[in-house]
DNA sequence: GCGTCCAGGTCTACC
DNA sequence: GGTAGACCTGGACGC
């Protein structure tokens, strides 16, 4: 039996392009059923439940598992929701640049720009590492592994992502044997140390007052993160002036701006700049037009 | 079946 | 500050 809870949305929220903003929603603890458009994710903590989302005029409809819908929790579900799709955000500023332009036009109409992301920026952590120097395959098989063989079962048998204690828990060879990571195993276990230890407080880059040059910097100080890891995180915890250039996405924008061929990213950034702090957002939209 | 290449990069050593 | 070389893995590709 399911217990439904009801996330009133606005006018400047699309459900689907928030869920389907990048490749996130394929990454366990998140399901993504693109035929029917819900997305099931499993929240941790010392009773983990699996949630499903699905859209509703003028709302989300967040299908939770009764017995956990209690006040408290009821509460904590909806928050969450509200940070994983950016509900809170306001776009009004990208939206009046992206309209200036016909091609970018389709960004202000279909609400784009909403980046899903994890409750916790630690998991996005963890994530965005699995991300570096491989291929889209590889970065599956290693969040799932992180699920299945770390995460607090829930009791319809899923599975949800790991506690940074857990993490710190095991060894670096069960990284590299067990979690597939290769030589970013001691990178996921001294991460997992430092979050476990009360070291680094990955949560506190989300309001943190920072300049964002200091910030990427701080983000940076964590082994296996660089450039593109760092600007990834800063677009996920909602700053958007690094352009976070991987190997896919400067493919993508050869095809779509420089006649399919190579050119140095100091061409992308000047391509972007008058996008201004917007700029990481930006490009993203415009290299992932064809997924709206 | 086997070898090679490379993908949603980063680190270290060296200059 | 810039650059070369090493680093794990799995899938695609050519033979």
């Amino acid at each position: 039996m399911t217990t439904k809870l009801i996330l009133e949305t606005h006018d400047a929220f699309n459900f689907r392009t928030a869920v389907y903003s990048h490749g996130w929603c394929e990454l366990r603890p998140f399901e993504f059923d693109q035929e029917n458009w819900r997305l099931r994710y499993v929240f941790g903590g010392a009773n983990p439940f699996s949630v499903v989302l699905s859209e509703l005029p003028g709302g989300v409809e967040i299908e939770a598992p009764d017995g956990v819908t209690d006040a408290g929790t009821a509460a904590r579900i909806l928050r969450e929701v509200r940070h994983i799709l950016r509900l809170d955000e306001d776009f009004s500023g990208f939206y009046r640049l992206t309209k200036k332009q016909k091609r970018l036009e389709w960004i202000a109409r279909m609400s784009a720009g909403r980046l899903l992301r994890s409750p916790t920026v630690f998991e996005d952590l963890v994530k965005t590492l699995a991300t570096t120097n491989c291929s889209w395959a590889l970065t599956r098989i290693m969040t799932t592994n992180l699920v299945e063989k770390l995460g607090r079962e829930a009791p319809d048998g899923r599975r949800a992502f790991p506690t940074a204690a857990a993490m710190a828990g095991v060894s670096a060879d069960f990284y590299r044997d067990e979690i597939r990571a290769g030589y970013r195993a001691p990178y996921f276990l001294e991460l997992a140390e430092r979050v476990a230890s009360g070291q680094l407080d990955p949560e506190a880059w989300l309001v943190s007052d920072l300049p964002t040059k200091e910030l990427k910097k701080e983000m940076k100080a964590v082994k296996g993160v660089g450039d593109y890891a760092a600007e990834n995180l800063l677009k996920l915890v909602g700053r958007y002036d690094g352009l976070a250039l991987d190997s896919w996405l400067r493919g993508q924008f050869y095809k779509k701006h420089n006649r399919e061929t190579v050119c140095d990213d100091r061409e992308i950034a000047a391509f972007y700049e008058k996008f201004g702090p917007w700029r990481g957002l930006a490009i993203w939209c415009d290299m992932t037009e064809k997924w709206h």
